[in-house]
RNA sequence: GCGCCGGUGGCGGAAUUGGUAGACGCGAGGGACUUAAAAUCCCUUGUCCAAAAGACGUGCGGGUUCGAUUCCCGCCCAGCGCACCA
C-alpha cells in the first residue's frame, strides 16, 4: 500500500500543470464561462503570508469547482502589490500563473528600483513596463479628450513621509494608507495644483447601480455612504447694509421659516468682507486657530466653537434679521460651506445656539405639519419642500440642489514610480496631451528617487526627459512630472487578463463582452476606493465602447483576514507571520493547507491562525487516500447499495454548499462521508465493486477543488486517464436521498421524550400512536390528558398534555 | 453618537421557512497495534448526577408559541463601517 506523501506528490502535477498549461483557459471558447480573480493586493507589509494564500485559494476553489462542472473557467493570478511574485507560491499551491500576468500593474518594476530590489523576476516585469504604462496612461488620455481629467489647485491631503499627495479614499483614520502604523505621522492639508478625474459626474449613476450589485450590503451601504448623496436646495440670504449675498445649501428648504441665523465655515471667502470692525480682532484669532487645527483634531471636537461676524443675513421668508457666525463644524468642502441654522429641526444647529444663547423658532409639529411658516401652515413638510423651492426658483433666490460627498479623484502623485502622466505643459499652449501614437512615455533611468523638494517628484532632475518639444506649437516646453496614482492600473488590470496580447486596446471587445464582468472577486480590504475607482473607470470604459457591461465585478467577497493566533494582525514588525511555504515544504503539503484554510471558518469572518490545523485536514486528506489505495486491494464481494446512500446526500450536500460559497461546511460534508465510508468499509470491504468505484471517483472528485495534487494522483489511482479537474463533478441522483426508515422525534409539552424509527411512509396516524408507546412518553405523560397531537411529517410528534 | 453584523461546549465553528442544539474539525480521556514511541485504527467527550431516569443549557431580562439559537420588546458586551456632509 502506497502512503500519502504530499512532498512526492505535488512536485509532480505542479510540473505537470506548468509543462501541458492544463489550466490555461481558452479564452475563445464557446462554453459557458466563469471569471474568478482575487484581488492582487493584500494589504501587508510582511510579503507572502498565510493572507495571501486565503485569498489565492478562495478564487482558484471557486475556478475548479466550476470547471469541474463544465464551464470554461479562467482564474488569472496576479502579483501582489509589493512586487513578491506569485508564481513561486501559486505554483505550490496548484494555482496555475497565466502568461498573462505579466502585462498587467504599472510602474512597480520602478518602485522595485526606487527600494533598491532586482532580481529576475523584476527584471522580467521590465521588458512589459512599456505596455503598462501604455494602457493607464491612454485611459487618462480618453479621460482628457472626454473633459473627465482636468488640473485644479486646492486644499489636498498629503503624505509627509511619502511627499506626494492622497486622494481622499488613501486617508483612512487620518493617516496614508502606506503609513498608517503607529509611529506614522498624521496627514496634513496642503494647495496643491493636481490632476483629477471627474467621478463626480458619474456619482449619480454609480449610486443607482449599487444596490442592483450582488455584493453584501455592507460593501453596498459603505459605497453609498461615500458616495453620499443629498438632496436639497441653495437658498440666497441677503446680507443687511450690502449688496452682497450668501448662498446655504440645505436638505430641509421647508425649515427655512425657523433659520434664526447663518454659520460659515472660517475658510469661506465672503468671511473678511461680512466681518465687522469690532468683531475683527476676534474673528481672525478664530479663523487663524482652527486653520492650524489637523482636520482630524477638528473632526473629533465634541464641543461646538464659533465666533459672530458682526453681520446680519434677511431671512427671505420672513424678512427677519438673522446673524451671520463662522463655526469649524460646518466644512468648507461640502455644499456651499454655508449653513441655515434652523436650531428647533437640527440638532447640531440647537447644541449651537444652547451654546451662545441663539433664539430658535419651531416651524413643523408632531405630525410634520407646518406652523409659524406663514402662507404654507398647515402643509405636510414635504409638500411645504416642494412648494417653499417653487417659491424661491420663481423669485430667483434659490433652486433645488443635489448634493454628494464624493469628490472628484485626485489622481497625481509626487512620486518616481508609476506611469507618467502623458502631458506636456507648454507656456503658449498650457497642458497638452501626449498624442497616442507618441505613447507611452516611460521613465527615465535615475539613480536617484528622492522627491525633488520643490513639491514634485524626482522627475522634475531628469533634464533630457523633462525638455520636450510641445506637440501643438513645436515651441520648448516640459513633460508633466507628476505620476499617476497606482489606483488607476487596479481599476483596469482584470480587462487585461483577457486579451494579454492586443496591441490596438487594453482590451478587445469580443474578448470583453465575452468574459466581463468578473463572475466572483475576492480580496480583503477596500470596500470604497478600489471598488468605486473600478466601477467608475469601467462605466467610463463602457461609455466609449471598450466594454459591453458597464459594471466591472458580478459578484464580489470581502474575505475575513488571518490573523496571528492571540488575534494580532500579522506584521512584519512583529515577527508574527506565518510563512505557507515554510508549512508546506516542513511535511503537510499545499492541499492540506488549502484545505485548511477553506476548512476553518467561513470566508468573511476573521480566522485566527491555528497550527493545528493544517495537521488535522493533512489527517483528513490521509484518509480519503487509504481508502483509494485499500480499494485497490480490495477482492470483489456481494453487492450492496448500502455505499450509495451515504455518498448520494453527500453530494448533494456538498453541491450546494459550494455554490453558496460555504466551503467549511462543504468539507465537513466531504469528512462526514469520508467517516462512513471507513465504517462501511468495516462491514463489507469494499464489496461492491462499481459502487464503491462511484462512491470514491465522487470523494475525490469533490476534494479536488482544495486537494487538486492528491486528488489528481488518486483520481488516476482510480482508472481514469483523464485530469479530475475538467468536468469530472459528480451527480446525485434523488433515489438515494430517502432512507429506508424515519427517525420520528417524539416530545411531550416540547420536550424530548423519545425517538422512533418507523419504516419510510409509515400513515400519519400510525406515527401518532407509536408515539404514545414508548416507556418514557408514558411516564411523561403520566396522569395528564393528550389534548393534541402535533405531528411535522417525517421529523417530529409533539403530545401537548395537561 | 448613527448604521450594520454578531454573542452557541475547553477552542474554531454547524443547525431550510420556528421543529432532535452542538454537524465537521481541534483539544482532552480511554483502548487496539508496537519492545517503546510516532503514525494509524476504534470508543468517549455540553453541564450536574456513580449510572439510569431526570434537570439545566445558545450574552442578560421579559413576551409570542404546542415548541424559540431562530420571531417581538428592553438591556449588556464585542466587532466592523460612517462619523459635525447641514
Amino acid at each position: 500500500m502506497k502512503r500519502y506523501n504530499p512532498l512526492d506528490i505535488e512536485p509532480k502535477w505542479q510540473k505537470f500543470w506548468d509543462e501541458n498549461q492544463t489550466y490555461k483557459a481558452d479564452l475563445d471558447s464557446d462554453q459557458p464561462k466563469y471569471f474568478s480573480m482575487s484581488m492582487f493586493n493584500y494589504p501587508s507589509g510582511a510579503g507572502i503570508h498565510i493572507g495571501h494564500a486565503m485569498n489565492y485559494t478562495i478564487s482558484d476553489v471557486m475556478a475548479r469547482f466550476k470547471r469541474q462542472q463544465g464551464y470554461e473557467s479562467y482564474h488569472p493570478v496576479g502579483w501582489d502589490a509589493f512586487g513578491l511574485p506569485a508564481e513561486n507560491f501559486a505554483i505550490k499551491t496548484g494555482v496555475s500563473p497565466q502568461q498573462s500576468m505579466k502585462t498587467i500593474i504599472p510602474g512597480y518594476h520602478t518602485q522595485y528600483k526606487a527600494m533598491g530590489w532586482s532580481n529576475d523576476w523584476s527584471k522580467e516585469i521590465a521588458t512589459h513596463e512599456p505596455e503598462y504604462y501604455k494602457w493607464t496612461q491612454w485611459i487618462f488620455a480618453q479621460m482628457f479628450k472626454q473633459g473627465l481629467a482636468y488640473q485644479d489647485s486646492r486644499m489636498q491631503w498629503w503624505c509627509d513621509k511619502d511627499k506626494t499627495v492622497l486622494s481622499n479614499e488613501q486617508v483612512i483614520d487620518g493617516k496614508c494608507w502606506r503609513h498608517d502604523g503607529a509611529d506614522d505621522p498624521l496627514v496634513e492639508k496642503k494647495e496643491i495644483k493636481q490632476w483629477f478625474f471627474k467621478i463626480t459626474e458619474y456619482a449619480d449613476e454609480l449610486l443607482e447601480a449599487t444596490d442592483a450589485l450582488d455584493w453584501t450590503e455592507t460593501v453596498k451601504l459603505a459605497q453609498k455612504n461615500w458616495i453620499g448623496k443629498s438632496q436639497g436646495a441653495e437658498v440666497d440670504f441677503a446680507v443687511k447694509d450690502s449688496a452682497g449675498k450668501i448662498r446655504v445649501f440645505t436638505t430641509r428648504p421647508d425649515t427655512l421659516y425657523g433659520a434664526t441665523f447663518l454659520v460659515l465655515a472660517p475658510e469661506h471667502p465672503s468671511v473678511a468682507e461680512l466681518t465687522t470692525d469690532e468683531q475683527r480682532a476676534e474673528v481672525d484669532k478664530y479663523v487663524a486657530e482652527t486653520g492650524k487645527k489637523s482636520e482630524l483634531e477638528r473632526m473629533e471636537t465634541k464641543e461646538k466653537t464659533g465666533v459672530f461676524t458682526g453681520s446680519y443675513a434677511i431671512n427671505p421668508l420672513t424678512g427677519a434679521e438673522i446673524p451671520v457666525w463662522i463655526a469649524d463644524y460646518v466644512l468648507y468642502g461640502y455644499g456651499t460651506g454655508a449653513i441655515m441654522a434652523v436650531p428647533a429641526h437640527d440638532e447640531r444647529d440647537r447644541e449651537f445656539a444652547d451654546k451662545f444663547e441663539l433664539p430658535a423658532v419651531e416651524v413643523i409639529d408632531a405630525e410634520d405639519n407646518m406652523i409659524n411658516s406663514g402662507e404654507f401652515d398647515g402643509l405636510n413638510s414635504s409638500d411645504a419642500r416642494e412648494k417653499i423651492v417653487a417659491k424661491l426658483e420663481g423669485d430667483g433666490i434659490g433652486e433645488a440642489k443635489t448634493t454628494f460627498k464624493l469628490r472628484d479623484w485626485s489622481v497625481s502623485r509626487q512620486r518616481y514610480w508609476g506611469a507618467p502622466i502623458p502631458i506636456i505643459n507648454c507656456p503658449t499652449d498650457g497642458p497638452v496631451l501626449v498624442p497616442d501614437d507618441s505613447l507611452p512615455v516611460v521613465l527615465p533611468e535615475l539613480k536617484d528617487f528622492a522627491p525633488a523638494g520643490d513639491g514634485r517628484s524626482a522627475l522634475a532632475r531628469a533634464d533630457e526627459w523633462l525638455h520636450v518639444a510641445c506637440p501643438k506649437c513645436g515651441g520648448e516646453a516640459e513633460r508633466e512630472t507628476d505620476t499617476l496614482d497606482t489606483y488607476i492600473c487596479s481599476s483596469w488590470y482584470y480587462l487585461r487578463y483577457l486579451d494579454p496580447h492586443n496591441s490596438e486596446l487594453p482590451v478587445g471587445k469580443a474578448r470583453a463582452d465575452k468574459w466581463m464582468p468578473v463572475d466572483f472577486y475576492n480580496g480583503g480590504d477596500h470596500a470604497t476606493a478600489h471598488m468605486i475607482y473600478a466601477r467608475f473607470v469601467t462605466r467610463f470604459l463602457h461609455k466609449i465602447g471598450i466594454v459591453n457591461n458597464p459594471e466591472p465585478f458580478k459578484r464580489f467577497l470581502f474575505n475575513g483576514k488571518v490573523t496571528a493566533a492571540n488575534g494580532e494582525m500579522f506584521s512584519k514588525s512583529k515577527g508574527n507571520g506565518v510563512d505557507p511555504l515554510e508549512i508546506i515544504n516542513s511535511g503537510y503539503g499545499a492541499d492540506a493547507l488549502r484545505t485548511y484554510l477553506m476548512f476553518a471558518a467561513p470566508l468573511d469572518l476573521w480566522m485566527r491562525w491555528d497550527e493545528k490545523g493544517v495537521p488535522g485536514t493533512y489527517k483528513f486528506i490521509n484518509r480519503v487516500w487509504n481508502l483509494v489505495q485499500e480499494f485497490a486491494e480490495a477482492k470483489p464481494g456481494e453487492a450492496s447499495d448500502a455505499v450509495l446512500k451515504v455518498v448520494h446526500p453527500a453530494i448533494r450536500k456538498a453541491t450546494a454548499d459550494l455554490e453558496d460559497q460555504k466551503y467549511n461546511t462543504a468539507i465537513a460534508a466531504m469528512m462526514k462521508l469520508t467517516n462512513d465510508l471507513y465504517d462501511l468499509k468495516a462491514k463489507d470491504a469494499y464489496g461492491d465493486r462499481a459502487n464503491w468505484q462511484f462512491a470514491l471517483d465522487a470523494l475525490v472528485a469533490m476534494v479536488a477543488p482544495f486537494a487538486p495534487h492528491a486528488a489528481e494522483e488518486m483520481w488516476h489511482q482510480l482508472g481514469h486517464d483523464t485530469t479530475v479537474h475538467r468536468d469530472s463533478w459528480p451527480q446525485w441522483d434523488d433515489k438515494y436521498l430517502v432512507a429506508d426508515e424515519m427517525t420520528i422525534v417524539v416530545q411531550v409539552n416540547g420536550k424530548l421524550r423519545a425517538e422512533l424509527k418507523l419504516p419510510q411512509g409509515t400513515s400519519d396516524d400510525d406515527v401518532k400512536s407509536a408515539a404514545l408507546e414508548p416507556e418514557n412518553v408514558v411516564r411523561a405523560i403520566g396522569d395528564g390528558q393528550v389534548l393534541k397531537t402535533i405531528y411535522i411529517p417525517g421529523k417530529l410528534v409533539n403530545l401537548v398534555v395537561k
